[in-house]
RNA sequence: GGGUCCGUGGCCUAGUUUGGAUAAGGCACCGUCCUUCUAAGUCGGUGAUCGUGGGUUCGAAUCCCACCGGGCCCGCCA
C-alpha cells in the first residue's frame, strides 16, 4: 500500500534526477486546493538561471512518466501534479478490505509514558486542569494509534504544603463529620483564609510539616487517605468525559528511598552547598535546591527521582505540563540530559491558562467551574436540544445522544485549540453545537450511517474512474488521513487532528449536498458508497483520537 | 526589571517550525435551500492596516531588530 508521503518521495526522485538544485522543501503535500502535489520553482529558477518555462519542460516528461500521475499543469512559477483518483481511494478500500483499518501500517515499539493531569488532589479537577487531562489523553491516543506502546500516568501530590493544608484544614474545622469531598474542600479553603487574615502559613501549617518531615508515619498515611478520596472524585470526573489513567504514582514514595538517592548519588560532584542546603547551578544562573539545610528533599528532587522511576518502563517520556512550570521543565531537562546522562526521550507540552472573563481560577478563593460542572450544564443544554430535534426518540436514547454530544464537545472545543494559546472560557462558546464544533464532526457521521443502512458498501469499479469534484476531494482528503496523523504525532498535537477532521468533514458534507445515491445508476452508486464506506471509517478512527464519541443516529 | 509564550475581520480559531498562487474556517449579522439518502446541514453576502515601526528578499502573517499590549515564571513552595 502507497500512502501519500510515499508518491511525493517518487516525485522528488524524479524531479531530482534532472533538477538537483531543487530541495524537498519545494516538493510538497499541495494543501492550498490547487492540487496534489505542488512543485515550486523560484528557489531552483534563481539558482540555476533557468527561467520557469525551460524547468517546466524538463521536469514534465518525468513526472508524467510516473503511473500514479494523472495530468501536470504548469503556470505561475507552479508545477501542478495531479495523481489518478483510483489511487486515492484503492489502497484505503484494500486496506479495510483485509484489516478492517485505515491505515494499517504504523507500528513502533518504543514505550512512551505520557504523565497528564498530575492535578493536586485538593479538591475537584476544573476546566484549566482539564485542560491538561483532554490534551494528554489525546496525545496519549495519537500516540497509541501511531504504534507506540502507551502508558498514562498521574502524578498524585499527597506530599506539599497543599495536602498538608487539607488535611489540616478538615481536622481543624470540621473533624468529627464526614471525611467527604466537600468538607476537605471546605477545609482548604478556611484554612487558607485563615492564613491569609492571620498572616503567615508557618504560624498554621508548620509545625504539622514539621511533623510531616520528621517522618512521622501516622500523618503521612493520614494526608495520603485524605488526598485519595480527593483524588477518587477527580478520577470520576474524568471518567464521564472518557478520560481513564493508567497508573497512579503517589509523591509520597518519593520522599526516601532508592529512587531519591540515585539522583544524590548521580549529581554528588555537581551539588553545591549553601547553609547546609544543597542545589545546583543551573545555566541560566539561577539555583535549583534540591535538599533543604534541615536534610529534607524538595519537589525539583523529588520530580527527577520520578523521572528515573518512570524511565525504568519506557523509552520515551512525555509530560503535560501548565505553562507556568516552563522554567521548572527546562531545569528537569538539563539536569537529566547534562548531569545524570539519561537517556531516555524527554519531552514536556505546556498549555496556557484557561481563564474566566471574571479573571484567573482558583480552587482556593473558590473561584471555579469544575469540570463536573461543565459536563452537567452541557449535558443539560444538548438534551433540550436533542428533545427539540428528535420528537420521536426513546427518553433513554435521548439521554445518550445528549451525553455523547456534551462530552464529545466539550473535549473537542479543548483540543482543537493549540496549546500554546491562552484561553478564555465563555459559558456562550461552550453551550454553542454549530460550526466547527463537535457535533458537526458528529452529524456527517450519522447522516453517513445511515446511507450506509440504506444502500450498503458498494465496491470500487476497477480500471480509472472519473469522479466529480467532491467525490475527488473525499477521496483525496480520506486518503491524506495518515499524513495528518503522522503530523500530529510527530508535533504532539492533538490540534492537527481536529483541524483534520473538519476539512475531513467539510468534504463530506459537499460530497453529501452534491452526489445523490437514490435515483443514480447502479455505476455511480457502487463508487458512492464505496467512498462514504471509506469515509466512515477514517472519520470514526479520527475522531477517537480526540475523545468524540461518534453515534450512528442523532 | 530579567526570562518566556501569545497578538490574524466585532468575537473565536487555522496558517508561522520549512518565506511563495486570491490570508483559510467558524460565531455573530443579512439573504438562500427541507413533498428527493438526517436543516446540529447547504449555498451566497457584509466584514482583515495579519499588534506597531523598521530591515532582509524577486517575494514576508511567516525570517531579523526595536517597540506596544496581554499571559506565565523569576521561593530552602509544589
Amino acid at each position: 500500500m502507497l500512502l501519500f508521503p510515499d508518491y511525493l518521495g517518487k516525485v522528488r526522485v524524479a524531479v531530482k534526477s534532472v533538477l538537483p538544485q531543487i530541495t524537498d522543501n519545494d516538493i510538497i503535500v499541495d494543501e492550498s486546493g490547487f492540487s496534489d502535489i505542488v512543485i515550486r520553482t523560484f528557489a531552483a529558477s534563481k539558482k540555476t538561471g533557468a527561467d520557469f518555462a525551460a524547468i517546466a519542460s524538463q521536469v514534465q516528461p518525468l513526472i508524467s512518466k510516473l503511473e500514479f500521475v494523472d495530468r501536470i499543469e504548469a503556470r505561475n512559477g507552479y508545477i501542478n501534479v495531479f495523481l489518478k483518483s483510483s489511487v486515492l481511494i484503492v489502497p484505503v478500500l484494500e486496506s479495510l478490505e483485509r484489516t478492517g483499518t485505515y491505515p494499517d501500517n504504523f507500528q513502533d515499539p518504543e514505550r512512551v509514558c505520557v504523565e497528564h493531569t498530575s492535578t493536586n488532589p485538593t479538591g475537584p479537577i476544573h476546566i484549566g486542569r482539564a485542560r491538561n487531562s483532554i490534551i494528554g489523553d489525546s496525545v496519549a491516543r495519537i500516540l497509541s494509534r501511531y504504534g507506540y506502546r502507551v502508558t498514562t500516568q498521574y502524578y498524585v501530590n499527597d506530599a506539599g504544603k497543599q495536602v498538608i493544608a487539607l488535611h489540616e484544614g478538615f481536622r481543624r474545622y470540621f473533624e468529627g463529620k464526614d471525611r467527604n469531598v466537600s468538607n476537605l474542600l471546605a477545609g482548604y479553603q478556611k484554612i487558607y483564609q485563615e492564613m491569609e487574615s492571620l498572616g503567615g502559613e508557618s504560624k498554621i501549617l508548620g509545625p504539622v510539616i514539621k511533623r510531616y518531615e520528621s517522618n512521622d508515619e501516622e500523618l503521612i498515611e493520614s494526608v495520603k487517605s485524605a488526598a485519595a478520596i480527593v483524588l477518587k472524585s477527580i478520577k470520576e470526573s474524568l471518567e464521564r468525559v472518557g478520560i481513564r489513567i493508567d497508573d497512579f504514582v503517589w509523591e509520597s514514595g518519593f520522599l526516601h528511598g532508592t529512587d531519591l538517592d540515585h539522583v544524590f548519588e548521580g549529581l554528588e560532584e555537581h551539588l553545591k552547598d549553601e547553609n547546609g542546603a544543597k542545589y545546583l547551578d543551573l545555566p541560566n544562573g539561577r539555583k535549583l535546591f534540591l535538599q533543604r539545610s534541615d536534610g529534607t528533599s524538595l519537589y525539583p528532587a523529588r520530580d527527577l527521582a520520578y523521572h528515573l522511576f518512570k524511565a525504568l518502563n519506557a523509552d520515551w517520556l512525555i509530560d503535560v505540563l501548565g505553562e507556568d512550570h516552563k522554567d521548572h521543565g527546562t531545569a528537569i531537562r538539563y539536569v537529566l540530559m547534562t548531569l545524570l546522562d539519561f537517556k531516555q526521550r524527554l519531552d514536556f507540552i505546556f498549555y496556557g491558562f484557561v481563564s474566566l472573563d471574571s479573571g484567573k481560577l482558583s480552587t482556593r478563593k473558590g473561584n471555579i467551574i469544575t469540570l463536573d460542572e461543565l459536563v452537567e450544564r452541557t449535558t443539560a443544554e444538548t438534551h433540550s436540544i436533542v428533545a427539540e430535534k428528535r420528537k420521536d426518540l426513546e427518553p433513554e436514547r435521548l439521554k445518550t445522544i445528549a451525553e455523547a454530544v456534551a462530552v464529545s464537545s466539550i473535549r473537542f472545543s479543548i483540543a482543537k485549540v493549540n496549546a500554546d494559546k491562552h484561553m478564555i472560557f465563555r459559558w456562550s462558546e461552550a453551550l454553542n453545537f454549530e460550526g466547527d464544533s463537535a457535533p458537526f464532526i458528529m452529524y456527517a457521521y450519522s447522516r453517513a450511517t445511515t446511507l450506509f443502512k440504506d444502500y450498503g458498501t458498494g465496491s470500487w469499479p476497477a480500471g480509472e474512474v472519473d469522479l466529480v469534484q467532491h467525490e475527488r476531494k473525499l477521496a483525496r482528503t480520506v486518503f491524506l488521513y495518515p499524513y495528518y496523523l503522522t503530523d500530529a504525532a510527530k508535533s504532539l498535537r492533538p490540534d492537527v487532528i481536529c483541524s483534520y477532521l473538519l476539512s475531513l468533514v467539510k468534504a463530506y458534507n459537499d460530497f453529501y449536498s452534491t452526489c445523490r445515491i437514490k435515483g443514480e445508476n447502479q455505476e455511480v452508486q457502487a463508487r458512492r458508497l464505496s467512498l462514504n464506506r471509506a469515509f466512515r471509517s477514517v472519520i470514526f478512527d479520527a475522531a477517537s483520537l480526540v475523545g468524540i464519541r461518534l453515534l450512528e443516529e442523532m
